[in-house]
RNA sequence: GCCGAAGUGGCGGAAUGGCAGACGCUGGGGACUUAAAAUCCCCUGGCCGCAAGGUCGUGAGGGUUCAACUCCCUCCUUCGGCACCA
């Protein structure tokens, strides 16, 4: 067995020492490739998901380095936020003093590990250096307008003491960190209008190519575009109008009443005196659900505010409902209830004895199925039935048509709403980026000038949250004078969402070290887009939304030449254990790098990894594969240490060799495993890789075990060049994958520089046929014999070998076959 | 419910219209060894057969094709995401 401790320890300090991470100062513009893996959040050591995300960037960055490529491959640190402070609470520390551990301990283990990060660049979200501008960007929205204050029914973690993002509360209203659940409350609260760039980021994601189906589906259904119209209905006896929003003004003739969320101003202005005290009683019982509680049980109720309004095409009188059901914050708050062809209209119709009025009839039906038959709506395509002069209309030629119509009669617009909603940015919490804002009593809301950046995170006594932010209660940060006035004011006491930290990072890993600005114009442009971007699918909605959102505004401010952040982007899959369960310290099944490298090394644990399953797919980890992987490792050792000796003789001159076709075969292998490990790690999908890789180093050892024999020793004298040039390509292509043993090998192989210097096999594509190739001869798809037949040969002579095939003749008995398939280099069939 | 991905031996997986199960793990047998470990060689989807060979087989059912794990239709299951978005 190799030494692996000897020989990992030896070429980590080598690989250190000649500083073969370091980004060139001047990348060739052709060259360069930004390789960029999700930053970490230091808790605790790195686990084994870290791993394998860390690794499988490393080998692509080993593969990029030998193609000669100019790499920017940076490492940092999302420092602030929640769990940080939650564990100092727990352990009595400073935020700074856990998360700066926990940086330390996991910064060796990369380093340990070997992973190819330019530390020179690493950023630590958390230090002012950093944060200062961070704070810079948020100035930077302000000024075009982007981040506003404004009043708003918050989630509120009561544990926690904090208000939490939509996507920090999951689907059972609980919060992320702690899992207790969520309220509502109202808080003054700094957005991000990430609305006012809904489109651009929904045009922007047709242009990532490279990014996978499945991220693209969920940034588009996150985004929620839908096109419909906004129309008014008059309310009767009253001189103010509703608008409702429709995607599907199709069915308007169907409206059989309209519904208001609990919420809405309109509310009590609508309610006639007879039904108040009901709709009070309705609305209080509303305000305290959640909107998951109303969603979960699936029931619709309402309440009559016992107003009507006039459907403006029908003229006909509808009843005015409050219902929880409608959303405030989606369309304009209310509802068109069309019974027929909604299900949830349909529900809350049943419920209440609304008429249910059919006006699309179904594309197979002649006749109208009497509406209280129904036992759901009918929400697909069909033909307008009921509806007047639209009549007879495909229910999609009917919404072109209605919408026209209410426009041209002015009683209403076309209209695009979105369902993704502003960034709330603002977070009652110590460990954060202060919001470089300040509440001035005669001014009002000022921000920050720039060259008073960073506004530093003061030192706290108290940092355990209250409901507010502990920075109120700090004299020295909360007092200030006015930018504007030099009066005494206020700072802002919230701290920044840490997704705003991690929405501008892969920006200043082209200029880590500046501080006259956040990246120099020239470097940023110089290395972005990231060429390759690895992490984990869990951020489609969260990071992977933001720091597109943040580029396209610093590309609009005229600091960026591109909009979008990543050419490429790779989801790694899911580490979890023999069971399929995810790994948790509390479940007691984490595996930690450091036990793997130890145990078995690092080369060892790679192979491992990379070889259970391609990159994106999840593995279920067992320590079964680290001894397949070390045995691989250790076969290809031995091979080498073997042949490091043989002389590198010229591989064509062949005259002495007795036979052609197995010398013709290795070299027709090398060639084909270049090109698949080639497409393979390009792929990411290193687990084929390997397979090529084994599949080479068996046939060697076939070879030689053959040769072996005292008839052959001649032979084995012609074959040593080839085999020694077959395992230098072993060497090279396996070096990304297993770096550390590769570097032993290449440098017993005679090589007195680093294998990251040898370029990247090449194939010759001349070289990837044989020139005989054995075909497979189907008779009615059933392979019932085989032929060789030189590789070039035409059709119609492999038809007659295969016909002349005694097999075949026996099984045909004579009669003429009905049709025969040929399919070069693959295979007969024979149709009798 | 909607969107997305997937379903292949005892296990991880390979093959994206052309010989299903590459490669590896596990298991069995053998060689070497005083012995063990390591290493090397052979076998390892089911059924029938002494064997040659035959036959079934990629979640289920249909279809297209000379040929389907692969394409089309219907359905089932699992995982991930979203979830009253009008």
């Amino acid at each position: 067995m190799y030494d692996f401790k000897a020989i990992e320890s030896k070429w980590r300090k080598y690989w250190e020492e000649q500083g073969v991470y370091k980004t060139p100062v001047e990348p060739d513009p052709r060259k360069k490739f930004y390789l960029l893996e999700m930053f970490a959040y230091p808790s605790g050591d790195l686990h084994i998901g870290h791993f394998r995300n860390y690794t499988v960037g490393d080998a692509f960055w080993r593969y990029q380095k030998m193609k000669g490529s100019d790499l920017l491959h940076p490492f940092g640190w999302d420092a602030f936020g929640l769990p940080a402070e939650e564990a100092a609470i727990k352990q009595k520390l400073h935020p700074r003093d856990w998360t700066g551990k926990n940086i330390s301990t996991s910064r060796q283990t990369l380093k340990d590990l070997a992973i190819s990060y330019d530390w020179d660049r690493e950023v630590i979200t958390y230090t002012p250096e950093y944060y200062k501008w961070t704070q810079w960007v948020f100035l930077q929205l302000y000024k075009k307008g982007l981040a506003y204050q404004a009043d708003s029914s918050v989630n509120w973690c009561p544990s926690c003491k904090t208000v939490l993002a939509n996507e920090q509360v999951d689907s059972e209203n609980k919060c992320w960190r702690c899992h207790s659940e969520v309220a509502k409350r109202n808080l003054r609260q700094w957005f991000f209008k990430i609305t006012a760039y809904a489109q651009k980021l929904l045009d922007g994601i047709d242009k990532l190519e490279h990014w996978p189906e499945n991220i693209k589906a969920m940034q588009r259904y996150w985004i929620g575009r839908s096109e419909g119209v906004e129309i008014e209905f008059k309310v009767q006896g009253s001189k103010s109008n509703v608008s409702v929003f429709t995607t599907r003004p199709d069915t308007i003739y169907g409206v059989t009443f309209m519904a208001i969320a609990p919420e809405h101003p309109l509310v009590s202005q609508l309610t006639t005196s007879e039904q108040k005290s009901r709709v009070e009683e309705y609305v209080k019982k509303a305000a305290a659900k959640t909107e998951i509680d109303r969603a979960a049980t699936g029931e619709k109720d309402g309440v009559f505010t016992g107003s009507f309004a006039v459907n403006p095409l029908s003229g006909e009188q509808v009843q005015l409902w409050v219902a929880d059901y409608v959303l405030l914050h989606y369309g304009t708050g209310v509802v068109m209830g069309v019974p027929a062809h909604d299900q949830r209209d349909f529900l809350f119709a049943k419920k209440y004895n609304i008429p249910v009025k059919v006006v699309i009839r179904p594309a197979d039906r002649q006749t109208d199925r009497p509406a209280d038959q129904m036992t759901e709506a009918f929400t697909d395509e069909g033909t307008m039935v009921n509806s007047g002069s639209f009549n007879g209309l495909v229910s999609t030629e009917g919404i072109r048509k209605i919408s026209e119509h209410i426009e041209k009669q002015r009683l209403g617009t076309r209209k695009t709403y979105y369902r993704l909603k502003d960034w709330l940015l603002s977070r009652q919490r110590y460990w954060g980026a202060p919001i470089p804002m300040v509440h001035c009593p005669k001014c009002g809301v000022q921000p920050v000038p720039e060259k008073d950046l960073p506004v530093l995170l003061p030192e706290v006594k108290d940092y355990i949250p209250k409901g507010r932010s502990p920075l109120a209660d700090e004299p020295s940060f909360i007092n200030t004078k006015c930018p504007k006035c030099n009066g005494p004011t206020q700072r802002d006491p919230d701290t920044m969402d840490t997704f705003v930290c991690s929405s501008w990072y892969h920006l200043r890993y082209a200029d880590p070290r500046n501080d006259k600005e956040p990246f120099g114009k020239d470097a940023v442009n110089k290395w972005l887009p990231v060429d390759l971007y690895i992490g984990g699918a869990e951020h489609a909605c969260g990071h992977l939304i933001y720091f597109r959102f943040i580029t396209k505004v610093l590309c609009d401010l005229g600091y960026l030449k591109f909009d979008e952040p990543v050419r490429r982007l790779f989801n790694h899959g899911m580490v979890l254990d023999e069971k399929g369960e995810v790994m948790s310290k509390s479940k007691g099944n984490v595996t930690s790098p450091r036990e793997i490298m130890e145990e078995y090394g690092v080369d060892a644990g790679r192979v491992a990894m990379f070889f259970a399953a391609p990159s994106e797919a999840e593995i279920l980890w067992s320590k079964n594969g680290l001894v397949g992987a070390q045995r691989f490792l250790n076969r290809v050792y031995q091979l080498v240490s073997g042949i490091a000796t043989l002389p590198n003789d010229d591989v064509r001159d062949t005259r002495r060799i007795a036979s052609l076709s197995e010398m013709e075969e290795l070299y027709c292998r090398k060639h084909r495993t270049i090109k698949q490990v080639t497409e393979d790690i390009e792929a990411l999908h290193y687990n084929t890789a390997l397979s090529a890789l084994m599949e080479l180093v068996n046939h060697i050892y076939e070879i030689k075990t053959l040769l072996k024999h005292p008839t052959r020793a001649a032979d084995y004298a012609a074959f040593k060049g080839i085999i020694r040039k077959t395992a230098e390509r072993v060497v090279l292509l396996l070096s990304p994958l297993a770096p550390h043993l590769c570097e032993e090998m290449w440098q017993m192989l005679g090589n007195k520089e680093s294998v990251l210097k040898a370029p990247w096999p090449q194939y010759n594509p001349s070289a990837l046929k044989l020139k005989q190739v054995e075909l497979a001869v189907q008779i009615n798809g059933k392979v019932r014999s085989r032929i060789t037949v030189p590789t070039d040969s035409a059709e119609e002579d492999v038809k007659k070998v295969a016909l002349a095939d005694e097999k075949v003749k026996e099984m045909l008995k004579g009669a003429a076959p009905k049709k025969v398939i040929v399919i070069p280099g693959r295979l007969v069939n024979i149709v009798s």
